[in-house]
DNA sequence: GCGTCAACTGGACTCACGGTACAGTGGGGG
DNA sequence: CCCCCACTGTACCGTGAGTCCAGTTGACGC
């Protein structure tokens, strides 16, 4: 038993599986307490509306993102101290981990609430801002120790050249999910890979 | 009077912006007939169902977007002829046209239907399908030539090439959209011209 | 053993929205 | 003069979100 919260975060998983799938207006209060095993009365007692669950489900995306990067990211650390090397590993493995996902993809929630926004209120709203920002700031940091030692050959904005990293993994989970292809973020992720590669290998 | 269709385009006006702005679910049938002041009754002898709209707004959609592309590359080509500088050019051309944008962006609808496509039929998603690949071999064509010429620096797939350039703008889309900034799309455009540079230019 | 509180169940209800059906109408063309 | 295209207007249905609330069940403190 994980406590009182219990039913709440199944309702999470099931939830967030349906939302992956399906959208998240395309899933139904009905079929998540059906997924569930509760009532409807059930549903609202954790999340008074949609919207907070909207928000949750977000909150705990984000979380698990962030800790899948921290992990990547660490690994690749591991295997080469040096910052861009470390980000060349940590590309591939990302590339390699969506690549593996069975089912295709997680298909982005931040991307898929981005564009229906007008539902939700906000508080989500800038929760996905935040998120897109806390991302910002990490790859930056991550590009400003390897132009520290490797000085890229053409000018670039670090902070745009961040938001690069999230925008190809949008972008190609965009073209994955649109082409019902297979691999095309990890594609995607592989050819930013080359990006840096040859911005910042020396001359 | 542009013939018998011009109420039908007037709803199509109105709900491209409405769609644009909220995300197709959160427009009601009920604000667009209001909007161009017609009866439910004549919307649905126009749409069949919400469906059929999104069918034809997507189809004129991407109509657009390709005549777009047609003429941006069209008078890169008058201002130079070799397909590599033509390509830097067009991108130019496209990331000033995305920053000139007066509201901000105009929200790619392929994104949008991709991640609530489960609200449509196959026909919707099939004709998002095309769109994406009709980009992907106009892009390549364009690659291709260039490779011909300009011999890459690293070996990319040039499908995939031509997939980043949808891909990114998706993503600079999506980016702008969640961050409610005004120029993400169009610096990740200049970003990919950087590679694009890097990735061809003579040694 | 008794009360109480959290975590529900279940049912009745309202409202908004998509969609159907269909009868009627006005005006331009043959 | 009639017909038909492009509607209007109204009545109606189903679904799903959200509200309200009365009642149940089981764990825990006392």
């Amino acid at each position: 038993m994980t406590g009182k919260t219990d039913t709440r975060s199944r309702i999470l998983d099931i939830a967030e599986a349906a939302v992956l799938e399906k959208g998240f207006e395309a899933t139904s209060i009905e079929e998540i307490v059906a997924g569930a095993e509760i009532s409807r009365g059930g549903f609202f007692y954790h999340f008074k509306d949609k919207n907070a669950l909207a928000r949750a489900m977000l909150e705990r995306y984000i979380e698990v993102e962030n800790a899948l990067y921290d992990d990547l990211f660490a690994r690749a650390r591991e295997l080469n101290d040096d910052p861009f090397h470390c980000m060349l590993i940590g590309l591939k493995l990302l590339a390699e981990m969506l690549e593996e996902m069975p089912t295709g993809h997680p298909g982005c929630v931040i991307a898929s609430t981005a564009y229906q926004d007008r539902l939700f209120d906000d508080g989500v709203r800038e929760l996905n801002r935040q998120a897109i920002l806390g991302w910002r700031k990490r790859f930056r940091g991550m590009f400003e120790e390897i132009a520290e030692i490797y000085e890229p050959r053409e000018e670039v904005n670090l902070d745009a050249l961040g938001d690069m990293v999230s925008g190809v993994v949008e972008g190609g989970l965009v073209l994955q999910r649109a082409l019902r292809e297979h691999n095309n973020a990890s594609e995607q992720i592989m050819l930013f890979r080359t990006y840096l590669k040859l911005l910042f290998s020396p001359k």
